[in-house]
DNA sequence: TTGATATGCAAGCCCTCACTTGCCTATAGT
DNA sequence: ACTATAGGCAAGTGAGGGCTTGCATATCAA
């Protein structure tokens, strides 16, 4: 079990994050190769696996198997854990 | 220079930011002592000396010195970038 | 000035994490 | 059945982070 915290102190799964929020049911290789066209990154499959294996560990990311393909859908609830804890508010200057 | 996700993986620093919301303008050692207190934590002076050194360094709190105290606020505008960068939406079922 | 208080700096240790490599499983196509 | 595709498992490595220890600096009080 990862929190959202953690799940979210990595540039890498930041960017997994975008890219499913921009298209949402991407397969692991289409993660892959838009990570290395659209970002330049140089990453093994293994790599960007684990990646989302700690987003789903964390919520942010399901899953859903159809055939040999595993499809990755986006999860924003999480991220209420992160918005809920601090209320914002103005600061008390003394 | 650190970024907030970085700042915020981190219980102890989260506790901080926690006490901080709760009442701002504390000092290194009155935040030591409430994390002891009302948290049972037993960390040194130095290791919540650098838990505040991050969250500062990321902009989630903000010092001011005077004499030989330095206090501590709480400052949420970094935590901006975490509810702004995935907007929430419903999940396209495909 | 002397001593106590409040904080800072720096080196070292240990553990976690991101990444790779190598091999294995399962599904689909021919 | 054979091959290619999509993904999983596990061990190993290197770097960074959290914490401690020890010493140093600066401010206040007597």
């Amino acid at each position: 079990m990862v929190d959202v915290f953690r799940a979210l102190d990595d540039e890498t799964r930041r960017l997994v994050l975008d890219e499913l929020s921009a298209r949402d049911g991407q397969t692991l290789f289409e993660i892959c190769s838009v990570l290395t066209m659209r970002h330049g990154l140089s990453l093994t499959r293994q790599a960007i696996s684990q990646h989302l294996g700690v987003l789903e560990s964390a919520g942010l990311v399901d899953t859903e198997r159809r055939g040999r393909s595993k499809f990755h859908y986006f999860n924003p609830e999480p991220l209420a854990e992160i918005t809920g804890r601090w209320p914002t508010r103005k600061r008390t200057e003394q």
